[in-house]
Formats: C-alpha cells, sequence, structure tokens
DNA sequence: ATAATTGCAAACGCTTTGCAACCCC
DNA sequence: GGGGTTGCAAAGCGTTTGCAATTAT
C-alpha cells in the first residue's frame, strides 16, 4: 500500500519523473496515455501508432526512450513474450525441465516438476487449447549473488 | 517409442535429412557434434566458435541455415530464454496473471492460478534463490485455429 | 551430372545513438 | 537561460538472403 498506488497513473508518472529531474512533456503524456489504453499487449510500433493516432507526432526514437521510464515507474511490464530462438540447448534423449536464472550471474538451473505439467494441461483444457508446448522460467537472485552483493556477469 | 529414437543422434539427423533429400556434410555433422557436446544453453555465436574450435571452418550463415535442420530433427530445442522488451502491457494496478497464447492465430489468454506461484516459490528455496519474477507461458492452439485448419494470422 | 551446400557480402528489421534544434521548468 | 527532450539520420546488432563457386550423391 505504497502512497501513490492509488493515485492517477500520471501522476504516479510525473512523480517518477521529478524525482530524477526528468520532465513531463506533452509527447511522453502522450505516450503514457495511449500505453495505458492499449488493449492487452502492445508492440513498439503498435504503440507509437497508437500515440500518433491519438494527435501527436511522434518518432520510433522518442518512444523507445520513453519505454524504460514507463517500465522504471510501474506503469507498464515488459511481456517478455516467448522469442522462440537466440538460444538453444541438446534435447536428444533429454528429459523435459524448465529454468531457473539467476539475475545477477545468469547461472542457468534446471528443475522439473510433474505437478506444473497437470495444473497446465488443466489450463489449457479449461480455455480450449491444445497444449503444445510452454515456457516457464523463474528469474531470481541465487545464494552467492545475494551475499556476494554485486553481480558477476557471466553467460 | 519411435524406431530412430534411441539410435545415435548422427543417424536421427542423417535419417531426416535424407527423408528430405538433404545432405549430410562435414560442415554439418561438424555442427550436430558440436551442439550435442555444449554443457547446457548456447547461443548461435556460441555454437559457430565451438564448431570452429573443433576444427571446421564455418560462417554464421550455414550455422543459421542448419539450426532449423537440427530442430526439425529434435536434436536440439530453442530454450526461449526470456527476452525482455519487444512486448509490453499496462500493469498499472493490475493483477499479476500469466498467458495462453496461440500459435495460430496469436490470440493472448490471461490466466491466474495461485497454485503456480506457491510451488515456484519453493523450487526458489530449495535452490537457495530469492524470486524476482518469473515467465510462464502455454503455447498451444486454440479451439477455432484446431478446428479451422490453417493458422489465421492476426497479432 | 545435377541439385544441394557454402561463404561472402549485402540486405533486413529492430533498437540505439550523436547531434543540432527545441522547449519544459 | 540552462539542461533535459526531440527528430533525424546514421550506426549497431543479430539474422536472413542472393549469388557464384563448390561438393555430396
Amino acid at each position: 500500500m505504497t502512497s501513490t498506488n492509488n493515485q492517477d497513473p500520471l501522476a504516479v508518472f510525473r512523480d517518477h519523473l521529478r524525482r530524477q529531474q526528468l520532465r513531463l512533456t506533452p509527447v511522453r503524456e502522450a505516450i503514457v496515455r495511449a500505453a495505458l489504453c492499449q488493449a492487452g499487449h502492445f508492440s513498439v510500433d503498435e504503440l507509437t501508432r497508437a500515440v500518433r493516432a491519438s494527435g501527436h507526432e511522434v518518432s520510433r526514437a522518442t518512444i523507445y526512450r520513453a519505454l524504460p521510464l514507463l517500465l522504471e515507474s510501474g506503469l507498464i511490464q515488459a511481456t517478455e513474450v516467448s522469442k522462440d530462438g537466440s538460444y538453444f540447448e541438446a534435447s536428444f534423449g533429454r528429459e523435459h525441465h524448465d529454468h531457473l536464472i539467476c539475475r545477477g550471474c545468469g547461472t542457468v538451473i534446471e528443475f522439473q516438476f510433474e505437478a506444473f505439467q497437470m495444473l497446465e494441461q488443466q489450463i489449457a483444457e479449461k480455455y480450449g487449447f491444445e497444449l503444445l508446448s510452454h515456457v516457464h522460467e523463474l528469474i531470481g537472485r541465487c545464494a552467492p549473488c545475494r551475499s556476494g552483493g554485486d553481480a558477476h556477469e557471466v553467460h
């Protein structure tokens, strides 16, 4: 129950900016409004179009520069839509597993927990989906990184 | 219990290639070997370095062209490491939720299931992690796409 | 022999950044 | 008026692709 959480999101945003001596410009305001109006998930391009549709010229560069501010102030969050690709792992003959990842040093621990699979199956069925695959990653800080202070930066 | 599953991975790969009238070249063989030797997760660059370290000149382009073949033949899988960014959603005042995504039409359904959170917490503790966030996406085919045949391609 | 494979370099799409003009505070 | 903000265009980065030479079958 923080003080700003029940306020108008724009106030939250302005406070966040002020705390860093940054400015609330009309363009940024339009970006915030547009972002909050988005029904569900949106890409940078979709947000850009939405801002422009609201009558504000804006360059993609400005959107890109504003996004971190919206994220920091908690108005939006990165959806982490599963990005198939970029990383791989050998799977020949291996059991399925999910990942526990340390944000500090990048360590990846594999874990298996059948209970998850069953619950996932139930949810898929509930919505009439045929389940093909899933992404399940737990992101945290491992014991060494928690005590050791700053990140080690590996992977 | 398919016929090839217990064979040597290279045989699986060769079979897969042959089925499509593709060729097993020394370079591809080296790529397969290197991929299977990788301890855990690897990027395209890491794989390229590994192949080169094994004594084979190879261009990144060739690696990129070979990866789909390894994926199709089931020797490796895309890890889908959470790619923070690219997609966002408004989070101001919203409850946490996870996503059920249709591979056919891109529909995203949000779901909440407390049981997951508790299990995740348990796993994190088991490995001494402080849990910061998680990514949990179920990927499947929605009812319309299952019956309607081919994808609709939306989002 | 013939069609697949390869490396190179150019093209691509998305994101970041340097810079000069601009404008909020 | 000073320092943050913006747009533009250029640069980056990872991935894809056209092409001519090469090679597996």
